[in-house]
DNA sequence: ATCCTCCTCAACCGATTGGTTGACGAAAAC
DNA sequence: GTTTTCGTCAACCAATCGGTTGAGGAGGAT
């Protein structure tokens, strides 16, 4: 099975479930709750979130034969903190390399 | 086609493009040089980065006969915008969640 | 007990995905 | 000009994905 940074892009990756995850960091919800809006089969929509729960970005309990979906917003954090870690690099890079032109340009009509 | 936000969110669901991503922050490389670490032909690593590009996570130039690939981590944005988006409004809710219970606890032992 | 509501499971389907191999293109190198 | 190096394109394959329909389970409501 894939590691769970897998897991969240990959559902992240799907419009209807970033929607799903849209409209559950407003409030959590039932599944015929976030079925209604889109046109396609509740067993549709009940595949996306069991997509999401695997990923850990949603949980459900259980309420009489309601099944309350809820975001769990802390999993976001794998995310951001790969996507800082390497955009922290790159920009380093570019400092570098911005430092080096610069020295570049001051030695610029030295030793004719 | 799929808007850019999920095919970023969708290039990144890769493992091996992960990967690609994280050695390309540190230098730009050739292809055969991105190839060489992975046991796979160079020509699914061509793919890879293929996704890559379209997700506009990575530009390709030419010198040569080479193609140095590039990373342009700039995209990070669009997918850090979004998840800071929603992580905010789901943690304003607990913040009003909190605030809730904590005067349904003053009022308790009122009006006996 | 029976029915109704809410939801999941299972089987199936076409499209997409990650991989393969083989052929080809562009630009040095000989 | 021929060869070699570096890389892409094309066709194919098994597996996965997003969707469907049909059956069924859990738990009120009657």
């Amino acid at each position: 099975m894939a590691d769970q940074l897998s897991r969240v892009f990959q559902a992240l990756g799907d419009p209807t479930r970033r929607d799903l995850v849209a409209r559950l960091a407003v409030a959590d919800a039932t599944v015929g709750e976030l079925a209604a809006p889109y046109d396609v089969s509740l067993q549709a929509i009940s595949k996306h979130l069991k997509v999401l729960e695997e990923a850990g970005l949603v949980s459900r309990s259980r309420d009489a034969q309601r099944r309350p979906v809820h975001l769990e917003a802390e999993v976001f954090d794998l995310m951001t903190k790969w996507i800082e870690r390497y955009r922290q690099e790159a920009e380093e890079r570019f400092s570098r390399l911005d430092a080096l032109l610069a020295r570049e340009d001051e030695s610029e009509g030295e030793a004719p």
